[in-house]
RNA sequence: GGACGGGUGGGUGAGUGGCUAAAACCAGCAGACUGUAAAUCUGCCGCUCCUUGCGGGCUACGGAGGUUCGAAUCCUCCCCCGUCCA
């Protein structure tokens, strides 16, 4: 019974298609799209993070998106206590949940559930990260060695950000990460998953990317940067990291001129493709599709992937 | 025509006799990643051979010669590029 419920995945890098595959399964199966997507949930940022206009949705809602202002700390744990509510939510209306994944922690702490430990804690972070300042990386990396020997040996000594979420965790809960994280998780519980993965060709990946790019800037994205700056959001916040918004917003103040910025942006989003291909191969049980979402192929062999069609 | 400055590996750019296949950064390739994840970090990155080693060989710093045990580094001529003078 509760195990008749499904929820159809669908990830791949950026660009690949993943919101078109979604609208079309959803319209098929009488679905609702969620985003599974680290920058969406960013209020405000929409044409740089990808956010489907609502004329473009063909009246399939989409949730997920939209939840937090730009200055606000969102984070994975976040993200997995709404999707569940938000699932339940769609599953009680009687309709298919459609994931489309682009980030790859998020659909784990979704999906896997993450280890019960504490939550990031801005005035220690705040305080381990004058330590580095002070004394340097491999300092932090060394007090790490000494508190939960295990993680250290797992990070590397340059990659302060995550040295100082495993010191957070053992000072915050008296235990090391590297416990914590053998202990049991309690996932997504009562679902039949079915995870559909995208992966065209990475030459024509790269070049969709490219026009993307362009397309975006076509649609209006430094006016939207604009707006955005003009609002007082404070240039450091979170979202500003974004592919594209810090050099939209190097543009703006003069720091760097638009064609420059445009094929940096390209670049880092080819990069960050890869990153996101990387992560994904290693997901199981992925149907993989090596094809563009947005490919009348692609749906079809999705819809007889989900029993729904029989050829 | 003359005077300087410069031509280095895919790019930028250090290097002024051996420690240099040549810093650093970028790009590229591969990878890691359980509350910042579109973030953060790691490895490789001339060719080639094998007994895979702080291993061997070859090629490489505009071109051709030369000096030297040894040259990207010094000398000569030539070719390009930039600035200035005529």
């Amino acid at each position: 019974m509760s195990e008749h419920r499904r929820l159809v995945v669908i990830l791949g890098p950026t660009a690949s298609g993943k919101s078109a595959l979604a609208i079309t399964l959803a319209e098929r199966l009488d679905g609702e799209v969620l985003a599974c997507d680290s920058t969406q949930v960013y209020r405000h940022f929409d044409i740089g993070t990808g956010k489907v206009p609502a004329a473009e949705r063909r009246g399939i809602p989409h949730h997920l998106i939209d939840l937090v202002e730009p200055e606000e700390v969102f984070t994975a744990g976040e993200y997995r206590r709404r999707a569940t509510e938000v699932l339940e939510e769609i599953c009680a209306r009687g309709r298919l949940p459609t994931l489309t994944a682009g980030t790859g922690l998020y659909l784990r702490a979704l999906l896997e559930g993450l280890a019960d430990a504490p939550a990031r804690s801005e005035e220690l972070r705040e305080r381990l990260r004058q330590r580095v300042a002070r004394r340097g990386a491999e300092y932090l990396h060394g007090i790490l060695k000494r508190l939960d020997r295990e993680s250290a040996s797992r990070i590397a000594p340059g990659d302060t950000q995550k040295v100082i979420r495993a010191l957070e965790v053992r000072l915050l809960s008296g235990e090391p990460a590297s416990a914590l994280h053998r202990q049991e998780r309690t996932g997504l519980q009562g679902f039949q998953v079915l995870k559909i993965g995208l992966m065209p060709p990475r030459a024509a990946l790269y070049e969709r990317i490219d026009r993307r790019v362009i397309a975006m800037q076509g649609l209006g994205w430094l006016d939207e940067v604009k707006i955005l700056l003009g609002k007082g959001i404070a240039p450091t916040s979170k979202p500003f990291e974004f592919l594209g918004y810090s050099q939209l917003r190097d543009v703006l103040t003069g720091k760097m001129a638009l064609d420059g910025a445009i094929r940096q942006i390209q670049q880092a989003t080819r990069q960050y493709a890869k990153r996101q291909i990387t992560w994904f191969r290693k997901e199981r049980g992925v149907h993989w599709i090596e094809r563009f979402g947005d490919e009348p192929a692609t749906a079809a062999e999705a819809l007889k992937l989900m029993g729904a069609v029989k050829e």
